[in-house]
DNA sequence: TTGAAAGCGTTACCAT
DNA sequence: ATGGTAACGCTTTCAA
């Protein structure tokens, strides 16, 4: 049976809210400081934050609400936001929908229950219903990797415009002109964004975009690799190719060792996410990296704000440059 | 403002304990059902958590404290886990000590402050007094993909030693006789069950070991790439590798590139653990493959167990056969 | 500075 | 079947 404050006074010989002041860092005799903290020590007492917590009324937890817990970008970005805030004395509630729109009602609901402070949400697509829900009850929320239009949020995402514009040029500037990409579902905010800047090089260096060169995969291994064969058999195959995301890249590599391809000599190539087995491929894979930490840190500082009532710069967007690895991957004469 | 139970019950014109009876599936008469869930839907009503753990002295929530969220091998049996428990209404709370021996005593204490009914637990090497803590709060404690010796404790992990063997044994039947290992630091359990499995080989097929094929890393990149190189530079090189984790792999990988080896021709080589990647490498690589949806499923079904007080297995140890991919990494004749 | 007591939202006992 | 009420462990107000 745990201690309990109770407990404590009794043994310290003082009252229940002096012990409670104590432990909250309030004044009390130093007399008395030494006493409690005797009888902490004896019985091993720990604050129940079930109890204080509905009395505060506060729990001290916010809430992830993530699609999955089992990819690298998503993983990175929790874990810094866990370890911002356990500075500041929060604890994370995560739960994982598993892609699944039921689910993730369900999941959210449980948050609800318990209470939690504020809640910071990956959403995919449709989450606005979900996101008025949290706002309706006054929590704060936001958005990571991706914007729900038409609704005031604060959001963090990578510049995933920019990211794609250089990933784009970088292939241009290599003198492609033939450049394939496997973009996201046309419907996800990032895939759109991405895709813009994949425009936008072509547009800035006055080159024709070609509808066919245009592939629209479901971030996923299998739509990469159907996707990578698509393009490639074409009548005429683009000579470099833009793959926007981590799964499609796996499945389009699956691809080009099937065809047995030589990268980048029959084909260069450059991927957009955290790939942890860029470098260790032969040639190493160009990528566009996300900054994982400085996404996390921002959700962490934008929702630590809203919950102590800062609502000064609402809705704040916020897009953190990305990192253009270049390696072996990309081949040609450079210009410029 | 929340809806609580007393406003539900005036709204519907019953008393709060028929509510709860209601809410908590007892017997109520239909009309006042009826006027109830009218209420809860009227209020948007939704049952505070906080307060019920209070009064049922039951969280339904149990805690996961993990070494890092950042591997996939943890975060799929995790993933796992939660969707297990999810269906028998807990939720999990997870937290992450960054490989840090403070952090994680302070992370357990928040666990153990916010009462969780059970804590899973990824320890590393030397968490014995932190599962002692735990066990004097009678919380069931289980442990994954570690061993503490010395301590009655479920524990649930990977046949570490039996898919060691398999992988040794595979290199073996391809005619290799030094075989390199790369192994994990001497103190962790899963490293000795590895090694262990290793040796067995050597023994079942009377091939001498040589202890300059023996390596131990750290399980991490800088030590596999490290590890790797030591191994090559021997006088007499083996012919065939065993690399014992994920990073170590990675590190391993880099150093192949480097020195521009090919496998398998050159070199043989086999991996343990979960490789995404594995299969998109040119050759792809022989992985012996955790069972991690099997490790997530026994971690739950046993902490339920122990939750529902039934203790008469105690203490469990399952091992989970691991699965041996076979691609292209390995080469040589085959004997049998 | 201290302590008695109210009350957070819920459950569960017990009388009705 | 229903409802009044005590109790869970804590914080906070207010009087002393």
């Amino acid at each position: 049976m745990a201690a309990t404050i109770k407990m404590v006074a009794e043994l310290a010989g003082v009252s229940v809210a002096t012990v409670s002041k104590y432990l909250n860092g309030g004044n009390v005799y130093a007399e008395n400081r030494i006493k409690v903290q005797a009888a902490v020590d004896a019985l091993n007492y720990k604050v129940n934050e079930v109890a204080r917590s509905l009395k505060t009324n506060k729990t001290n937890t916010i809430g992830i609400l993530a699609p999955s817990i089992q990819s690298i970008f998503i993983t990175g970005v929790i874990s810094q936001i866990q370890y911002k805030l356990l500075e500041c004395g929060y604890s994370t509630l995560i739960v994982d929908y598993q892609m699944n729109d039921d689910l993730e009602k369900r999941q959210l609901d449980i948050l609800l229950k318990r209470q939690v402070d504020g809640i910071v949400i990956f959403p995919r697509e449709n989450e606005k219903d979900l996101v008025n829900t949290i706002k309706d009850q006054n929590i704060p929320v936001v958005t990571v990797d991706n914007m729900l239009e038409g609704i005031a949020c604060d959001a963090v995402l990578a510049d995933n415009m920019g990211g794609a514009y250089e990933a784009t040029e970088e292939l241009i500037k290599h003198q492609h002109k033939r450049i394939g990409i496997i973009a996201g579902p046309a419907y996800m905010y990032t895939a759109k964004e991405r895709l813009k800047g994949y425009f936008r090089a072509h547009e800035d260096y006055f080159i024709g975009l070609e509808e066919e060169l245009i592939c629209y995969g479901e971030y996923t291994e299998q739509s990469g690799y159907k996707c990578f064969n698509e393009l490639m058999n074409l009548r005429e195959p683009p000579t470099a190719i833009f793959v926007t995301n981590y799964h499609m890249t796996i499945g389009a590599l699956g691809a080009v060792n099937e065809r047995n391809m030589k990268l980048p000599e029959e084909l260069s190539l450059i991927a957009f996410d955290q790939l942890e087995f860029a470098s260790i491929m032969r040639p190493p894979i160009s990528v566009v990296e996300q900054p994982l930490k400085q996404i996390g840190e921002k959700v962490a500082e934008i929702i630590l704000r809203r919950m102590k009532e800062d609502w000064r710069d609402f809705p704040h967007i916020e897009r953190l440059k990305t990192t253009l690895k270049r390696t072996g991957s990309v081949a040609g004469n450079i210009i410029k």
